[in-house]
DNA sequence: CTACTTTGACAAGATCCTTGAATAAAACGG
DNA sequence: CCGTTTTATTCAAGGATCTTGTCAAAGTAG
């Protein structure tokens, strides 16, 4: 229970909240709508713009050839000053590190990208990340030191303290404290996440999520992993193991046996592992195969049964599969959505993710985003 | 997002709203511990509970009988005035009623319970509910129209606006609107709640969830019902449907066959559902019978079946049992320990219900606090 | 009984907001 | 081209709230 209380400045710091708030969510204002909108006199809105202004926040927009004239005299535009602070959004993969730099209006001023094996040591990532940030940031004219916030993720349990508690794919990175290491490397604030949990974090703010604030997020590429939003925010778990369905005892979750099957019987020599099996029977389909159709089909399913023990408890709006199996389209979501319609009493839509490989880098940056804000707003929302 | 902003008397209400919340959360506070508490100054807190005092919603307490003294001028001391108003919950059971009416501290004032056939008419089970909460009102020493508010809860969908979309249990109850008609028949606002969110709620407040954040509340009686409480906050669903487990496709959720078989092995004559099988066997089990025993162990591991498709994918902190077969105490809740120990990264914990038959009273009770407090608090928490 | 400590009460000063009137800048119509 | 209309800006006066600081009151400890 965040409770403000105060003297009379808090109040100040309420109605400039209140206004950089609604700067930031449109494109431009004048004095008379802010100080509507904020609820306050048009004289205090033009002094927290003032004040606003003289910060760095806010910025006058001169430009006058706009078609919507109005009568009288034209009002003063302000708009929220996007390039007062930047972000760095990272993604830590298995075999790849991506850096996003953007701009606090979301805009997206830089992308690095560079492979890295996956047995690289520990000390040997860290300065590759820490690098590749150097140069995404350089790339649009920053020093890394000017970054308002980095956010990061990674794969693997990721606790509150940005500790990987536990990693499957990283060798060395089960135990590491990822967040002190890197902001031992970088003269920036640091916040890491789990990977699961930044993808459903970029559906809801740029994805197929925009607006829905109950999604169940399903990770499909080598392993299966799974994302969480509920009411609106991601959700961690008592110990930030959420979404880890690893260890299921049941068989919901080897989905992966159809298509495996159907690529053994097809090319007994080519020993394909889950993913691979299921990109080979996906292209097989795609080309008029009706058994590589029916296998990819029964592998929708499968994932629809895993996924059904989840929906129906939860009662989400939407389902969205993620990863690179994301790009079977309509062969995975098809069988998925008749699962759902079978055995939900209120089905929720599925759809594939629509931001790709960059989702996880994405949601990094959102994730930064939500940090550099709670430095923007002197108050909690 | 509930922005606050405005001119002074916002100030105002802020540091009031403070105030009473620190009051709320103690026994007894001096004016020093509450202007420290809310961070104003000493004047500012002895100006707003003298307010406070004026609008009935604090009082002083006089005795001065107490051991710690301090050395100087002893402080006038305050409290929450627990008697500023009063709440009814309501349980609408298949065969029963029950209304508890509490003072805005959460003490218990009344309580009426009566049966009711499951197979009363509508209109007759509304009046009745009316009925009791008068009488419990009245044993209160209360007209029902100083009910601060009065929660509801009953089986099946009940949706954001207190309708109820679905009931399987009660006969005509599908479609009615609840929130409406119990409104048009009691002077005091109404709110409405599906019963198994109602009992995660209470578990949370005065139960064993108190201070957990992420449980997962498994209600076992003659149907299988679940509520989630995540992140501290009941979870409801898009379609309010959260928690509705009746029609999942696999068998995890037909745990009732193991008892049921045992059942009828021992007594073929006896024909008993899943929940008279189920205390069937514990009585047996408890009697010293290995065979019953086991039979409840299979079903507790049949229940833990479904629970982890559940708590793997949430990471909850506590599984809680709670419902009718919530009595089979330990014989039931060591197989589910077991088994989330066996396939959890992090095991919750899993206990039994204290609360018992009153639970969904006490979370009505809760939710009609929570409605009372919104009236109480000018601002959002 | 006196010194000390803590609380209670009150006044002065500061901050922030609001209302309302006067001024400024543009568009419209003759 | 000029006055009227319309809307925005600026400025001053007034009110609500909070803070600091001072002094009185009511106890305890010795």
């Amino acid at each position: 229970m965040r409770q403000v209380s105060g003297d009379a400045s808090v109040l100040r710091r309420l109605n400039s909240d209140a206004i950089l708030r609604i700067l930031r969510g449109r494109e431009l204002a004048t004095l008379t709508e802010l100080a509507a909108a904020a609820g306050v006199s048009r004289p205090t809105a033009e002094g927290i713009v003032e004040d606003l202004l003289a910060d760095g926040w806010v910025e006058e927009y001169a430009e006058d050839e706009r078609a919507d004239r109005q009568r009288g005299r034209p009002a003063r535009r302000f708009r929220f000053r996007a390039s007062s602070g930047h972000v760095a959004g990272v993604h830590i993969d298995s075999s790849n590190l991506q850096v996003m730099v953007c701009d606090l209006g979301g805009e997206v001023r830089a992308v690095r990208r560079r492979p890295l094996p996956v047995d690289t040591p520990v000390p040997d990532r860290l300065s590759a990340v820490a690098e590749l940030i150097r140069l995404a940031a350089a790339d649009a004219g920053l020093a890394v030191a000017e970054l308002t916030a980095v956010g990061v993720g990674t794969t693997g349990v990721v606790d509150g303290e940005g500790r990987v508690v536990k990693s499957i794919v990283l060798p060395g990175w089960t135990g590491l404290h990822l967040h002190a290491e890197l902001s031992a490397r970088l003269p920036a604030p640091v916040v890491v996440e789990n990977d699961m949990r930044l993808a459903v974090t970029a559906e809801h703010w740029r994805g197929a999520a925009r607006g829905c604030d109950d999604v169940v997020y399903l990770f499909a590429a080598d392993r299966i992993g799974m994302g969480l939003l509920i009411g609106g925010r991601v959700h961690r778990g008592a110990h930030a193991a959420s979404g880890e369905i690893g260890s299921q005892p049941n068989d919901n979750w080897s989905a992966f046996r159809h298509v495996m099957d159907y690529s053994m019987a097809v090319e007994p020599g080519e020993l394909r592992g889950g993913r691979q099996s299921a990109e080979f029977a996906v292209g097989r389909a795609r080309a008029g195969d009706e058994k590589a159709r029916l296998a990819v089909r029964e592998f929708g399913r499968a994932l629809a049964a895993g996924l059904l023990t989840v929906v129906n408890p939860l009662d989400p709006e939407m389902v969205i599969i993620g990863g690179d199996l994301s790009s079977a389209g309509d062969l995975l979501v098809e069988p998925i959505q008749e699962s759902l319609d079978e055995h939900c009493l209120y089905p929720p839509r599925a759809v594939v993710s629509g931001l790709g490989g960059e989702c996880i880098a994405v949601g990094a940056v959102r994730l930064a985003l939500d940090h550099a804000e709670r430095l923007l707003f002197t108050l909690p929302a």
